[in-house]
DNA sequence: GTACAGATAAACT
DNA sequence: GTTTATCTGTACA
């Protein structure tokens, strides 16, 4: 298996996140290898999307966004945990794919003992705690500030191409108060690896309109 | 099983 | 000084 290329991240950010559904995240460590297959994410897509962290315009922390597709986009959220992103679309149009859960394949050991590190009380985390969420997920691959940028296309974190398994779905994004009528997380409906909040939740099935291109004219559904 | 409060630091106003 | 794309422990059913 190789990683994705760069032409695969560089489209319209709905069609890589739903094409991201599937596919595994690889952290290359002298230590081993972790792999997980994502089973949730979420598409934030330009500056007129108003929970998209662009929508602030072009700062020192939004740079990323508006670089290279196939970039890391890591950022620490409430002072305790970070989120890692795809970045997607061409230069100078910010966008990104948040990867919220994946399911572990490999690296079990090195995931706990990670995950572990950080909480308070050392009881036991099963498997399907080790990375369903998107702090969960970068405490359990070691990701931090430091790997900001990180180019996804070579050889330390990267991804691989995968097929969803299963009914894949749309619903709301959570966390957010704001660009709630867009229907831009995007899951595997079965998987037991999908982030907590995901479950009981309005969904959408396939197919969904998708007009390429155009943020302003997506669909917003009620 | 569900519900809630609190933690904590970087970026931005 | 305010905001934040979350998780965990504790409480209760």
């Amino acid at each position: 298996m190789s990683a994705l290329p760069r032409s695969f991240f560089g489209r319209d950010t709905l069609v890589v996140a739903r094409e991201l559904i599937g596919c595994t995240l690889v952290l290359d460590e002298p230590a081993g290898v972790t792999r997980g297959r994502i089973v949730e994410v979420e598409a934030y897509q330009g500056e007129d999307d108003p929970a998209c962290h662009a929508a602030a315009g072009l700062t020192r922390r939004t740079e990323p966004l508006y670089g290279m597709p196939g970039i890391a986009y890591i950022y620490l959220i409430y002072g305790v945990h970070h989120c890692l992103n795809a970045v997607t679309r061409a230069p100078g149009e910010p966008s990104a794919v948040l990867i919220r859960a994946v399911e572990p394949v490999a690296g079990f050991d090195r995931m706990r003992a990670r995950r572990a590190a950080r909480r308070r009380s050392p009881s036991a985390i099963g498997d399907r705690d080790l990375a369903n969420g998107p702090g969960k997920l970068c405490d359990a691959f070691g990701l931090t500030l430091t790997d900001n940028g990180l180019d996804l296309t070579k050889e330390r974190l990267s991804i691989e191409l995968g097929a969803a398994q299963g009914e894949v779905v749309w619903s709301r994004r959570v966390g957010i108060n704001v660009g709630t009528d867009r229907f831009w997380r995007c899951f595997e409906r079965e998987s037991p690896y999908v982030s907590r909040s995901a479950l009981n939740r309005e969904v959408e099935a396939e197919p969904r309109p998708i007009t390429i291109g155009s943020i302003e004219t997506e669909r917003a559904v009620s």
